[in-house]
DNA sequence: ACCTTCATTCAAAACGTTCTAAACGAAGGG
DNA sequence: CCCTTCGTTTAGAACGTTTTGAATGAAGGT
């Protein structure tokens, strides 16, 4: 094949390798995707294994996450009995799909810890001493911020996760901040 | 200490220790962070290795960690000659410091990779046979939709970036998608 | 019904990461 | 000028994670 489709083919699987890792997925998945998205025909769990030089074992189990987080899905070949994947080839529909499933709980859960401290503090104020009392202030104080920000990172995914199947470039050039 | 009080800091520590590994960096880093953040008085290495009961050489390194993330600092206490730390309690200020010390570099890297990989390709075109140019034209719209994700991700960073001292809760609720 | 072809699972190994404990170095006080 | 008190650095240990290779399981074709 052409060198220099051979290039770009590396340096994108590369690429989307180490921005896997960034957000938290296996350098193995990213690699998986990018040969997925670069590949106009489905590839087999065989073709992977031999692009990228690992076990069928990994093979298998990264495909299985990567589809988990809907970045891939099978995909039936006719006459074929293998299993063929494809890439989801629309980034905002991955994004999306991995907010949805992580970062949302994620959130979630520490607004709920952060409501159940400051009511435990309110309760807990009556029976302290002075110094005790600053101190259950000071916290209050702190629990505030940090609801703060988790407010506006549950509205900024609950943005992101509404909006329509295309978050495309025109659209997002309208987000304001303030 | 009043039960409630340490009830709120044990979860909050542990809840920023989990925050911290999510965002990339190790437990510690957060738990430290979180213990600063619930002190009304700067806190030596050694109080840090006491309260979260871990090696001084760990606390040692971690604080330099969040020292170069803008996340703690260094302050003096008259009258002792150790060094005390506070935390950062801008959580925006802290995202921002993150932001841009990170992901602004790997998205700009990134758009770098993709920009060569048009132009490689364009190049390359002429001197391609029909399969070969089909399979070209496939790798380009492949990067024009990863430039497209890459470059709004980069508004997105540009804007909060810029976003003045306070990006509070109010002034987000006006963010608009679409 | 058997044989072949695949996919999955799992235990062991390889790997990277992070901690600790000890050695080292710096700095101030007596 | 030594001694004490801290902070940093580093080599080794402990830990978790990921990969592999082999065993297992499933499914189609003959």
């Amino acid at each position: 094949m052409d060198k220099a489709l051979l290039a770009v083919n590396e340096s994108t699987v590369a690429g989307l390798g180490r921005l896997a890792r960034f957000f938290g997925f296996s350098e193995v998945m990213g690699r998986l995707y990018g040969t997925l998205l670069l590949s106009p025909e489905p590839l087999s769990l065989d073709d992977l294994m031999e692009r990228l030089k690992i076990s069928k074992g990994s093979v298998s189990m990264n495909m299985r996450a990567l589809e988990r987080w809907g970045m891939a899905k099978e995909v039936w070949v006719r006459g074929e009995r293998k299993k063929y994947y494809e890439a989801e080839p629309d980034m905002w529909q991955v994004i999306r799909s991995v907010l949805n499933g992580r970062e949302r709980r994620e959130v979630q859960t520490a607004l709920q810890v952060l409501g159940d401290s400051v009511t435990r503090l309110q309760k807990a104020e009556a029976a302290l001493n002075p110094e005790e009392k600053a101190l259950a202030a000071f916290y209050l104080e702190r629990m505030d911020d940090l609801q703060a920000f988790f407010q506006v990172a549950n509205l900024a995914l609950e943005t992101i996760l509404g909006s329509g199947e295309s978050l495309d470039f025109d659209a997002v050039t309208k987000i304001e901040i303030g």
